[in-house]
DNA sequence: TCAAATTCTTGTCTAAGACGAATGATATTT
DNA sequence: AAATATCATTCGTCTTAGACAAGAATTTGA
């Protein structure tokens, strides 16, 4: 039997533990270590010993990770056979996302399952006519990514799906931002993410629920390492920086980052949160403001005029 | 003395190996080997024996990945002293880029080290009306990229002038490719990037040759699995699949993916590859065109034309 | 001078155990 | 009954040294 290998020592029907690693996210210490405590995954060897995992394996594991998202704990999801875990998945989500979604929402969902990239965009650029930028960021782009992200944990929707949407978004949102003149008012706004956060859809949103009031946006776009968004905030002598996290960045990692940036800068510089994985952290960061909507977010922006705008 | 902590154990002096591994791009395994092997890094201890590097050792081990990115040995530069590494970093970059990056471009660099996001976009857009989008691309914005590049690798420019830089890039190519009437013309070309490969700028700059031909361009932005892909091609009848690779990605997975991905397409599925990565690369994939310049994709593209193009 | 064979180089994987931070459950107090 | 404090458990990451395979650079041979 002949096995085409893949980038990273990997069959067709089996991949190496650096496999799964990207395709699921779960570091090698943790696959290891749930195998050692767990008994799952169990990886056939190759001739050399190492692990080979088996796809429904990955799968299975996907879905786990996709839980842990979730909020679910490990232990209790590993101890759970497939069914149970099918159950779970399916329970998860079939909850309001359904009701939420309106009509036209569900006419791109549907273009995008159809593969229809340009009838995809036409129709998102012609909502965003109707609604207005805020209002289709809020109202449309919100909810269909919960929906796009809903229908990738249930398993109904493939990466390449997800990944064209992301693109279409963001082409219809840059070029209504784009088109907004730029009267670089106060304040001005950095954004950002942390290093290992990939997701930049999120500070486009923000972008577009800010620019139309006025305030001067400036990305950095994703994956920016804490010590260097302080550098910018100096050198660009920014107001306020926005943070943008997705429900798998950990919420270990953003707390202690926050923390540190925090440390770096003055108190005059106001730090925004937002994005999903917030409305799973309890703990509050002293002097970091969480935005669980976008409409908070405008609510900051008001305060921060309110306190800081005369002055400048 | 109080240290104050970061994202992942990390000092305000000292990084743990987590944090090195994200600051630099070098895996734990290799941190560790190399100590072994080399007697560099050599990391202080924590009370918990556990690793901890001091911030010159982690800017030495920096300046050595970007050497190694360039195509230099690790076993060479870890044996080299730190006045013979900064000579060679010198060296490598004192080279061509001085001569060959023209005076506007020079504006446009001295706007970036004055964090002056507004007129650097400005000026890129004056530009690129003077040239034309194509022009544009491979006359400033590749040169551009190269000094940026080699300016990170001087330590010129830090990294949040370096993300700015491409955001700013970003927009400008965003909204020029927009602005351009698609008339979903032969071929439909998709575009993405492999796994582990983040920088998304290659492929807007693809999307910014192709599109003023009338190709049909489908972005699904970067890190896509390369099954993933495979299963695009297929969803969106694609008869191209560009993928750009920049200079720090490992070649050996680059041919391994690429093996793969061409073993998953039908052979009429034509397959591009850019970036600066390909320069670095000798062997040849079967199957697989590499466009080592920005002009090579508009000559894949004219004889895919002269080749597929009547009989559709 | 070019190709084949050999020797280095280099990154990744293996193992089981230890530790600390965070979470969940229980008990106590208000 | 709700809020807080304590305790137990859970979970991820780090530690160790050695083995091995695949690629790169070298030497050897024709």
């Amino acid at each position: 039997m002949i096995f085409v290998s893949d980038a990273s020592g990997t069959t067709l029907t089996h991949l190496s533990i650096s496999a799964v690693e990207r395709d699921t996210g779960l570091s090698k210490d943790v696959l290891r270590v749930w195998e050692r405590r767990y008994g799952f995954p169990r990886p056939e060897r190759d001739a050399n010993g190492e692990r080979m995992y088996p796809m429904p394996q990955v799968e299975r594991l996907r879905a786990i990770k996709r839980l842990m998202d979730a909020g679910h704990r490990p232990g209790k999801l590993l101890s759970l056979d497939e069914a149970s875990l099918d159950t779970l998945a399916v329970r998860q989500t079939r909850s309001k996302v359904v009701d939420e979604v309106g009509e036209l929402q569900r006419l791109i969902l549907d273009l995008l399952k159809q593969h229809d990239a340009i009838g995809l965009r036409h129709t998102l650029a012609q909502l965003l006519m109707k609604q207005g930028l805020q209002e289709f960021v809020s109202e449309t782009i919100a909810p269909l990514n919960r929906a796009v992200g809903e229908a990738w944990m249930r398993g109904d929707m493939q990466v390449f799906q997800e990944h064209a949407y992301t693109e279409q978004v963001q082409v219809v949102l840059r070029s209504a931002i784009h088109a907004i003149p730029n009267r670089a008012t106060k304040p001005t706004i950095l954004l950002a993410t942390f290093p290992n956060e990939q997701h930049g859809l999120g500070l486009l949103m923000v972008e577009a629920i800010l620019a139309p009031e006025g305030a001067h946006c400036i990305s950095l776009g994703t994956q920016t390492p804490i010590p260097e968004i302080a550098a910018a905030v100096n050198a660009y002598k920014a107001d306020a920086i926005a943070l943008s996290f997705s429900s798998a960045y950990g919420s270990k990692q953003a707390l202690a980052g926050l923390q540190s940036l925090r440390a770096m800068l003055p108190s005059r510089v106001a730090i925004w949160v937002g994005g999903e994985l917030i409305r799973r952290i309890r703990r509050e960061v002293e002097g970091v403001t969480a935005t669980a909507s976008l409409a908070d977010i405008l609510a900051a922006l008001r305060q921060w005029r309110a306190e800081f705008g005369d002055s400048k």
